[in-house]
RNA sequence: GCCUCCGUAGCUCAAUGGAUAGAGCAACUGCCUUCUAAGCAGUAGGUUGUGGGUUCGAAACCCGCCGGAGGCGCCA
């Protein structure tokens, strides 16, 4: 029988009459407001925060192992603002995990072979062999550069003469005829991949280090196409996939049959071309089982673009036909592209916003305020702080938007540093920490420690409120796998720190058990802040 | 044709069945000899695309419609 929601609140405060710790109860509109001792509660807080340190809000060891799969950039390709949202969610979401108490391991998955690859190597080998720049980022760039040009050699245009024709088709015979090469194992091609393929993976690397990001494993495609080919004997074998080979077919799986299904939803996918040839769903799969077997992993994780859910569904499926627990447990975040105000990126066209480009000018920018408003900060810190803030503009704008929305990327909006943005929330840790800098070291022994036993401004008990919220805020974000839980519950501690920093002036509080009391708050709210930046891969720095 | 996601303030976005739907940007009003104003306090801005349904209670869940994006056997 439905009961009004106000009369249950009632009912119960009625029932719990008074409690040790509470002030008092309220029923409001079918809500039971409960009231803690703030004395109590504030004391409670913020010894907890100052005890735990790094470690406050960190959840118990679990079970279960995690993977998280992201950073799988094309190699002979540049590092663009989509890679970057990429690996920034990933990042934070392996902080996440791993924070709130799950083994976790980091995985990058760079696509280094396949017509792309193979076009790049063709057009330098071509021509430019030996040009190439020696700085790490402009060699990567480089590489992104050639393959718009050979992609523009390569393309079939309006009005070819027929020696245009003739050239162009040329061109087209020696790339096939390099992908033979390189698929048979020639030796000077798989020493011109290598090569070439290291210079995309130096790049990465510098870019990863950028972003502090340490891999635990690298997988790459082509280490696991061999292998996959296997698995598709395998598949056939358990009567999973049909071979379709002797009618001049290829190998598939009839997903919703198999499971089934009447209605169509997985459909049916191809796992080996009519060749012999893999494709990206035949060396998941492989990959998948190497994440399971040798890594044991219980939950597996793919940050990989929104476009490619079909994919994921199709391979989760086949996993659990294929007889994996753990298909369950595989999780495909997906998150929208980004996308310039022109229209799309495009590799193949050169209409791309390079991730370091974007890098260097936050730099540029952060370092013009910091002349302009930090005059103090020695300019042997300026730099790095700069490149704090810059990159905490950059990772904020990313993470504080649903993964599943598209961005139209605007540099000057990511860039931007006031309001609800990274900086703003570095900016109050600056400011948390310049007032325990004023203060001076201070460490109050167990039992002489201030107390909470003065009037609380209504600042004080919000900050401590939120303060307190952050454990329940990892686990959610971890839970749902959504950093943007994380990032907004970060703004709002901040927000949170920054009236409080206007309302209260700690320095000038004239009751020095009061003061003390204050600076333990702001103390244990700089700590927050910390711990809740570094799970979005944002640095915290002390001035700036 | 089928599937997925989306539609909230002028713009960009929050709010996963609870209180008066919140922020930022843009606009307007105040606040720097103070722990750095990358900030704070405030004003204004809403029939949550639309029509039904479920519920004590719906932006959220269900059904229809309108509008947008993406995907659907040999690309990744």
């Amino acid at each position: 029988m439905p009961q009004k929601a106000q009369e249950i609140a009632e009912q119960v405060k009625a029932q719990l009459g008074s409690v040790d710790g509470i002030s008092h109860i309220e029923a409001v509109k079918g809500y039971l407001n409960v009231y803690f001792k703030t004395s109590d509660y504030a004391r409670r807080v913020v010894d907890e925060v100052i005890n735990s340190g790094e470690d406050f809000g960190r959840g118990a060891k679990k079970s279960e192992k995690v993977m998280v799969e992201y950073a799988q950039p094309n190699t002979h390709h540049s590092f663009h603002i989509g890679h970057a949202r990429n690996t920034v969610l990933g990042e934070s979401l392996a902080r996440l995990v791993e924070y709130a108490g799950f083994e976790t391991i980091r995985a990058a998955y760079p696509g280094d072979l396949g017509l792309g690859v193979i076009t790049v190597m063709w057009i330098y080998e071509k021509f430019y062999k030996g040009q190439e720049p020696a700085g790490i980022h402009e060699r990567g760039q480089w590489l992104a550069k050639l393959y718009v040009e050979a992609t523009s050699l390569l393309e079939k245009k309006d009005n070819e003469t027929p020696e245009e024709t003739a050239k162009r088709e040329g061109y087209e015979t020696e790339r096939r005829e390099m992908y033979r090469k390189w698929d048979a194992g020639d030796d000077y091609v798989r020493k011109l991949w290598h090569e070439t393929r290291e210079w995309s993976l130096e790049e990465l690397r510098d870019v990863l280090q950028m972003l502090d990001v340490k891999m635990d494993v690298w997988f790459y495609e082509s280490e696991v196409d061999e292998p996959s080919k296997a698995i598709v004997d395998e598949l056939i074998a358990k009567d999973i996939a049909t071979d379709e080979r002797p009618q001049g077919g290829a190998v598939i799986v009839k997903i919703d049959e198999k499971l089934g299904l009447t209605k169509e939803k997985y459909r049916t996918n191809v796992i080996l071309r009519s060749d012999g040839t893999t494709l990206y769903l035949t060396k998941d799969l492989a990959l998948a089982k190497v994440k399971f077997e040798q890594y044991h992993v219980d939950r597996s994780i793919y940050v990989v673009d929104v476009r490619q859910s079909m994919h994921f569904q199709q391979a989760f499926a086949i996993l659990k036909l294929w007889g994996f627990p753990q298909a369950e447990k595989c999780y495909h975040l997906g998150y929208g592209f980004i996308s310039l105000p022109e229209g799309a990126m495009s590799a193949r066209r050169g209409r791309v916003v390079l991730f370091k480009d974007v890098a260097d000018e936050a730099v540029k920018r952060v370092l013009s305020l910091e002349t302009e408003r930090s005059a103090d900060i020695p300019a042997s810190e300026r730099e790095k702080i700069a490149s704090q803030i810059g990159l905490g503009a950059l990772v904020y704008s990313m993470l504080s938007v649903d993964n599943n929305k598209d961005i139209v990327f605007d540099i000057n909006e990511a860039l931007s540093f006031d309001g609800r943005t990274g900086p703003y929330i570095q900016n109050a840790h600056v400011r948390a920490n310049s007032i325990l800098k004023k203060a001076g070291s201070q460490t109050f022994q167990p039992d002489h420690l201030p107390i909470f036993n003065y009037d609380l401004t209504k600042n004080e008990i919000e900050l401590i409120e939120q303060i307190s919220r952050f454990p329940q805020a990892v686990q959610q974000a971890a839970e749902e796998y959504r950093p943007l839980v994380m990032a907004s519950y970060t703004y709002e501690l901040a927000n949170t720190f920054h009236s409080f920093y206007h309302a209260v002036n700690v320095m000038q509080t004239e009751d020095e058990n009061t003061r003390n009391a204050r600076l333990r708050l702001v103390a244990a709210a700089k700590q927050t802040l910390a711990n809740a930046l570094h799970l979005l891969d944002i640095q915290a720095p002390d001035v700036m």
